[in-house]
RNA sequence: GCCACCUUAGCUCAGCUGGUUAGAGCAUCAGUUUUGUAAACUGAGGGUCGUCGGUUCGAAUCCGACAGGUGGCUCCA
């Protein structure tokens, strides 16, 4: 076994040295599912009237570290499927009763979404299960495939983290089971180097930073996932939405408009109402009869705006952009700060363009994705996203060959790290996802670039091509940010609230030093001088001591600080005091308005570090 | 939506098993001080303890419903 394998065995015979605990604290728990995740494990169990609770974990932890102690080896061994059935019938375990019939029948207890009888049809003889293997260590046996360690005293550090329902075998309409959920690392600096990544996360939490930064907020009144922005994060999002916009504007999208409510027939015409009507915000005019809805996606508008004149191939590609709000009635439990709301706002594109002209706009995009990427310092992999086999995509089968293909071939060259994933595509074809890492090393999805398969032939888009005949255009999406609230929130979290200059929402602070006239004045026409170059300054004049105003300053994460007193007015020169990410530190006394003309040029060219 | 948990001042939190006028720090406001690079001093205001209902002689404390939130599950155009 190599390292790797060495560690997802320990993960995974923790998971068994967790249920063993569980089982010896209650004998009549019943288990799911134990399997390996990342930086961990966990295990699905039902104990019945009892829920087990964070309080219980030290009891828990106390009686796995016994097990460990114990040094009980793991012991693999083999039943027959119907003895194996028989043991979980004798011993209670109908959840083990249920994946074991599974095996006998399908040979696979990996068909989750299949219901009993769709498991029969597809069950050849080849694939029908006979012998099954189990693990003993103690008094516990589980079925299990393996592999494990030798024995339960080989395993490293590991916590239990937390306990949360889940529904057996992910269906909504199955029983709830409890989940523990434990860390496992090889060592015990792994795991602290682990826990203190969470601990830097919850720092850097967008819905606590986005409270202390006064960035936005959330009122009962106004409802759950609906947020608003205050002045100071309204800074922000005009300024990525603006230079979002603008880095498609070099390769030539024009932005569009279109209105927030729409009759449903366009979503019934589109194929979204039948796969999301569900989620759908409804608006009842008081006057008429007519049923609209709130929109939860802008692609059928701009097809509408496609369609409305005749298109013909030199005409192509047609670019559209439009940042604008959709609505989706997401479900309460699923809302999380700006990460998942029910109005979020896209900058959303789309491509119209001929076959011949395909790879040059996905080109474009992912070079214009990679520049916005980078000047927020964050780097990007690619992943592909395919179909699966289900039946839950619509659009020809040859286009989806034809723009998987094209993506492989995309991906291929554009010297971005790639993977691909299958069952990760839209019902309307398939993707290009960019996923950022941040500075903690979280990897989020950020922009994308689709397929659209379904649409022009559902609004029956046309061009016509050089011999006169009616063609069907090729569709593209395209997001930079995706939606905005939620790549707020990743960003928040990334710069941990230190903001670039550009994006800041107070670029500099004076402190004045005392509350004489004379420094008032002088500190006025600094702020005059400044908004003048575009720049978002603020006086604090308060009766405070200047190194409370400094802390201050600090705590609100100001990237320029500049200290106003009499020696500032005899000299017109300032020390500036720069926000310790920036790194460069002042080299000395530098004349005023060199000062603000060189933090408008870093306004400018939107540099991340500071360049005075 | 489902499971578990949480909700006391603008924020962070204290308030023992139900027992008079619910506390602290920060923030806010006022006064003193006129301050030189991460927290000056003094004082004041601010809470029908998320909402509604119930149990009780008595509820921040117990029970229920609802709202909002947290961690997951499910979903994510």
């Amino acid at each position: 076994m190599d390292e790797k394998e060495q560690l997802h065995a320990m993960r995974h015979s923790l998971a068994h040295i967790l249920a063993s605990a569980v089982q010896n604290l209650w004998p009549d728990a019943k288990f799911g599912v134990g399997p390996v995740v990342e930086n961990g494990f966990y295990y699905d169990i039902d104990i019945g009237e009892y829920k087990i609770s964070e309080d219980d974990f030290e009891k828990i932890e106390t009686e796995m570290r016994s097990i460990v102690s114990k040094d009980q080896p793991f012991v693999r061994s083999i039943k027959q499927i119907d003895e194996a059935i028989n043991w979980a019938q004798e011993g209670k375990q109908p959840y083990k009763e249920e994946l074991l019939n599974d095996l006998k029948r399908a040979g696979t207890t990996v068909a989750k979404d299949l219901n009993p009888e769709e498991l029969g049809t597809i069950a050849g003889d080849d694939s029908v299960t006979s012998e099954v293997s189990f693990y003993t260590n103690g008094n516990f046996v589980d079925l299990c495939r393996g592999p494990h360690l030798e024995s339960t005293g080989k395993t490293g550090a590991f916590k239990l983290m937390r306990v949360a329902g889940a529904y057996w075998r992910g269906k909504d309409t199955n029983p709830q089971m409890q989940r523990i959920y434990g860390l496992a690392f090889a060592s015990e600096k792994e795991l602290r180097t682990h826990l203190n990544m969470l601990e830097e996360a919850k720092k850097r939490d967008h819905r606590k930073l986005g409270a202390e930064l006064d960035l936005f907020t959330f009122s009962d009144l106004v409802g759950s996932g609906l947020p608003l922005y205050t002045p100071r994060g309204t800074y922000i999002r005009d300024g990525l939405i603006k230079f979002s916009e603008a880095v498609r504007e070099q390769i030539g999208f024009e932005r569009v408009w279109s209105p927030h409510i729409t009759k449903k027939d366009l979503y019934e015409v589109s194929g979204h109402w039948e796969k999301f009507g569900s989620e759908l915000f409804l608006v009842t005019s008081q006057e008429t009869d007519d049923k609209l809805v709130m929109k939860p996606m802008n692609c059928p508008h701009h097809s509408q705006i496609y369609s409305s004149r005749p298109r013909s191939y030199r005409d192509l590609p047609i670019k559209y952009m439009e940042t604008t709000t959709n609505y989706r009635d997401e479900k309460s439990g699923e809302l999380h700060g700006l990460s998942r709301v029910r109005s979020l706002s896209q900058d959303d594109s789309h491509t119209y363009c001929r076959e011949d002209q395909v790879d040059e706009i996905f080109d474009q995009l992912i070079e214009r994705i990679r520049e916005f990427y980078s000047a927020i310092n964050m780097s990007l992999r690619l992943r592909l996203s395919l179909r699966d086999e289900s039946d839950a995509y619509l659009g020809p089968q040859e286009l989806w060959d034809f723009g998987q293909n094209k993506l492989a071939e995309i991906a291929g060259r554009n010297n971005l790290e790639y993977y691909q994933e299958t069952g990760e595509a839209a019902f309307y074809g398939p993707k290009l996802d960019f996923m950022a890492t941040d500075a903690i090393g979280r990897v989020w999805q950020v922009a994308t670039v689709q397929f659209d398969f379904v649409q022009p032939e559902r609004f029956g888009l046309e061009y016509t091509d050089e011999k006169g005949e009616k063609k069907r255009p090729i569709m593209i999406h395209c997001a930079i940010m995706g939606s905005f609230d939620r790549f707020f929130s990743v960003f928040i979290e990334h710069t941990a609230g230190r903001f670039p200059v550009w994006l800041a929402p107070e670029q500099i602070r004076l402190i004045t030093v005392n509350q004489e006239s004379a420094t008032i004045e002088f500190a006025d026409k600094i702020v005059d001088e400044a908004r003048k170059l575009g720049l978002r300054v603020k006086v604090d004049n308060d009766n405070e001591s200047v190194g409370k105003k400094i802390r201050d300053a600090e705590v609100w994460k100001v990237p320029y600080t500049v200290v106003i007193g009499e020696k500032e007015i005899e000299s017109s020169e300032v020390i500036p005091r720069i926000r310790k990410d920036m790194e460069v530190q002042p080299s000395g006394p530098i004349a005023i308005s060199n000062f603000l003309q060189s933090i408008a040029n870093e306004v400018g060219s939107r540099v991340t570090k500071s360049s005075l």
